[in-house]
DNA sequence: TAAATACCCATGATATACCATGATGTCCCA
DNA sequence: TGGGACATCATGGTATATCATGGGTATTTA
């Protein structure tokens, strides 16, 4: 069997990308709270070192994303006006887009300090709820922040739903 | 002509990719279980070497499965929002893909130690009922992990029923 | 100048890497 | 074809690196 190595630091032989799995860490008294190893290795082939968060629009949690992933969405967002020969739509938005451009607005950047931790913006926090735990849930291509009060009900729901599709 | 190897880690003259067959291993008391060596090359092709597993929403069983598998849905889940042009779904999330992401969520990452071993979360061993042993169970494209007794059970139960169904 | 932030170092718990061994099965040659 | 040499596998134990966390101090911002 060919030694690998299993530590999150050091580098795979291609980037992991996904983020999965729950993790629940600690809120100090300065805000600080340490992003999950492995959420930063799915994020270590991004240049900028941090997260783009920004509130749910469909329940109390903070939506995260690694900066590379949100470049690239906004690329193709603006490749896909110029290739449809809308110029106009590259320059003043599309009018379907309106979400999009709302969700960018209320946006914010999370760099990492040397230890992997992030300072939760204090109007995120109050979104969600989140006083002295958090809550990172997985969701593949990006990620979510929760109270852990507010993610059990969440989860025991998605479960439920999910468990019902499964036998119905 | 090629010599027939019978170890796994001889190249075979065609890759195995599929989980097959029944293993039964020991658990140990710091919840290390090798995973079956057999299985270990069907994943050989894999660029991540590793197993994602999450509970099983129908029964006292766990669901494995490589993660190189993993990686391509989720990249490809991404790339399908971007390339259709719903950029609000890859913000957001699909409403028709709640149950991936919850399986996200629930997924954890077992990583091979140096000798083909992982480490049972102990959410997931509880979940199956998982002590000191583990049954593999091929299923093909994915696999099962399940305390011996338990998957006895399941396999009466399957077995019968097939029969049933046979003789009409 | 006060408050918030960035940067630095320290620490305990835990996960990981590393090493060792017996049992079993395969290979090869007499 | 029989048996010894060898490789692989499952398993057990220990040393080490990493992670999450805490706190101090410099530096920036309002």
């Amino acid at each position: 069997m060919p030694v690998r190595r299993h530590n999150w630091t050091g580098k795979p032989d291609r980037p992991v990308t996904s983020f999965i799995s729950t993790y629940e860490n600690k809120v100090d008294k300065k805000g600080r709270v340490s992003v999950p190893a492995a959420y930063r290795a799915a994020l270590g082939s991004d240049i900028y070192q941090g997260v783009i968060a920004y509130p749910s629009l469909t329940g109390p949690a903070i939506e995260g994303f690694g900066r590379g992933a949100l470049e690239e969405l906004n690329r193709r967002r603006f490749d896909q006006s110029l290739n449809g020969g809308d110029f106009t739509q590259a320059l003043v938005g599309r009018s379907d887009d309106g979400l999009v451009e709302t969700i960018m607005s209320l946006a914010s950047e999370m760099p990492f300090d040397g230890e992997g931790r992030i300072i939760l913006p204090t109007r995120l926090a109050e979104h969600a709820g989140i006083t002295d735990r958090a809550t990172f849930v997985g969701r593949g291509t990006r990620f979510q922040i929760w109270s852990p009060k507010e993610h059990s009900k969440q989860q025991m729901a998605e479960v439920a739903a999910l468990r019902a599709k499964l036998t119905g």
